[in-house]
DNA sequence: ACTATGTCCTGCGAGC
DNA sequence: TGCTCGCAGGACATAG
């Protein structure tokens, strides 16, 4: 699952060691479901292209490329970018192949194929940069929603990036409970969910994100985050606040964890 | 316009 | 030991 942090960090640790090399061939699986583009037209659009930068948006990697076309992959529950040189064998799941000019390769691996990978220009991402949004406008977001709180920081077209862990995690810290009605928070909830999204994201791009299935950078390299953990996959296990163990239900159809005593 | 639910896909661990 | 089954969930389609 890797969320903005864990996009950051691999796209950080993609910028390091491609940007600048150029495009000689593109390979792509024979399944095409990953792919968002055709096969064909990633592959002759990214041919002998330049990499001028590689980001994040939400959590979509975006290479820029030279003269304005983006190359996006996007990572879904398993997909791991990595480089290496063209002489490593390729791993199972494997489905695109950058060939660089420098030999190096741009490997896009994902077993459970939720990962896409599409060619584009312009792209801007769904909805608001959760590291850059002001509180107004946060507040904003909700006004009105009758839905948990929780799903909505999962609704990428009003936040991108957050995803199950950071969610879990932000309500935790925000004291809030993640079935209460996105709507009917106060503003005073608000700006501290405001601000413990911003602080958890923050802390765990500094610890490399978080690798709690098989999520890896692009060195091949696991975050710490998931050490810090104060709910998330902690069901039964005591709260770091208050020692009350840990709740688990269902909302949104995704596993939520909560603390009873310290989310109301 | 908003919300809820089902679907995709594979690996892994629990349980028998 | 080896099998089945449920679960993990991001994004999108579909239905209400």
């Amino acid at each position: 699952m890797p969320e903005l942090p864990e996009v950051e960090t691999v796209a950080n640790g993609l910028h390091e060691r491609v940007s600048g090399d150029t495009v000689i061939s593109v390979w792509l699986g024979e399944k095409p479901e990953p792919l968002k583009s055709p096969a064909e037209e990633i592959a002759e659009t990214l041919k002998g292209k330049k990499i001028e930068q590689v980001h994040r948006i939400g959590k979509t990697v975006v290479f820029e490329l030279v003269g304005g076309t983006q190359f996006l992959v996007h990572l879904g529950m398993t997909g791991r970018l990595l480089v290496n040189g063209g002489d490593v064998p390729l791993p199972p799941h494997t489905h695109g192949v950058l060939h660089l000019k420098s030999g190096r390769e741009v490997r896009f691996i994902d077993p459970r194929r939720f990962g896409r990978m599409s060619v584009t220009r312009g792209y801007t991402g769904p909805g608001k940069e959760p590291l850059k949004i002001d509180v107004d406008e946060f507040v904003g977001l909700f006004k009105g929603r009758k839905t948990p709180i929780k799903s909505a920081l999962l609704n990428q077209k009003l936040l991108h990036g957050v995803g199950n862990i950071y969610a879990d995690e932000s309500l935790h810290r925000a004291g809030i409970r993640p079935t209460r009605q996105a709507g009917r928070l106060t503003r005073i909830e608000l700006e501290r969910l405001h601000k413990a999204v911003k602080a958890v994201l923050q802390h765990a791009i500094k610890l490399g994100g978080s690798s709690v299935s098989d999520y890896v950078d692009a060195d091949g390299m696991r975050g710490f985050f998931q050490l810090e953990h104060r709910v998330y996959l902690r069901t039964g296990e005591p709260c770091r606040t208050c020692k009350t163990p840990i709740k688990r239900l269902l909302v949104a159809g995704r596993g939520t964890h909560y603390c009873p005593m310290c989310q109301r």
